[in-house]
DNA sequence: TGCCAGGCCGGGT
DNA sequence: ACCCGGCATGGC
């Protein structure tokens, strides 16, 4: 079986570098991560736009807005009476906890962070790993459904395999380094959007050449 | 037209 | 400690 570093270079090689997260700010990093729950990123684009052109992409505003009115604006996103509650809750608690600032955020341990984001309503594994990673710039490994099909299809894990376990096993396979862990998220949801989703087309995917 | 998308929570066993 | 129903829109 090929090594997951070659995966990845294989990936990096095929599709380029791809520089994630698809988002101007890290507060809008962290809005996107907690909107893209088990929803597909067109709606999320949609929602995000519908924030920006009301001036509500900001922790205090989105912590002090009327529910109402915000789910209106997400309602592009699906969930919006669930996903209302979860911005408003983590936007007054990104407040409170650190003014708002995500530098303050920054001067936290990875594995403290991770504890307290794990914390908040609405906030589970790959919500935090996505935060911690993409807008505080730690070296922790993303887990998604992309993930879970690429390295099922390719071998590596087992049908049952867990969040924890396929953490553990890319950053136990690969040198914790922050941008390596940065694009091989990315480059496995580029992957997995054209060529993995649960309809595959295997036959096209520049992962084939690799497959055991 | 039904199936699916970059999860998470809360209640039941 | 797992298992499952619920949550919702929009694209194909």
């Amino acid at each position: 079986m090929a090594e997951l570093r070659e995966y990845y270079e294989t990936l990096r090689d095929h599709f380029g570098l791809q520089n994630w997260w698809p988002a101007e700010s890290p507060f809008e990093m962290m809005v996107g991560a907690i909107l893209t729950q088990n929803t597909a990123w067109t709606g999320v684009e949609k929602a995000i736009g519908n924030l920006k052109k009301h001036a509500l992409l900001d922790p205090h505003s989105i912590a002090e807005s009327d529910p109402a009115i915000l789910a209106t604006l997400i309602r592009p996103a699906g969930y919006f009476n669930q996903k209302t509650k979860r911005l408003r809750s983590f936007a007054a608690w990104f407040v409170s906890r650190f003014d708002g600032d995500v530098q303050q955020m920054k001067t936290l341990p990875l594995a403290e962070m991770r504890v307290e984001l794990l914390a908040q309503n609405g906030i589970g594994p790959e919500t935090a790993d996505s935060i911690l990673l993409y807008a505080l710039g730690h070296a922790t490994f993303v887990v998604d459904a992309y993930t879970y099909r690429v390295l099922h299809r390719h071998g590596f894990v087992a049908e049952d395999a867990t969040y924890d376990e396929m953490k553990a096993l890319l950053e136990e396979s690969l040198p914790s380094s922050e941008p390596l862990f940065n694009d091989f998220h990315a480059q496995i949801v580029t992957v997995g959007k054209h060529f993995c989703r649960t309809r595959p087309r295997c036959d096209e995917c520049p992962l084939k050449p690799l497959l055991p």
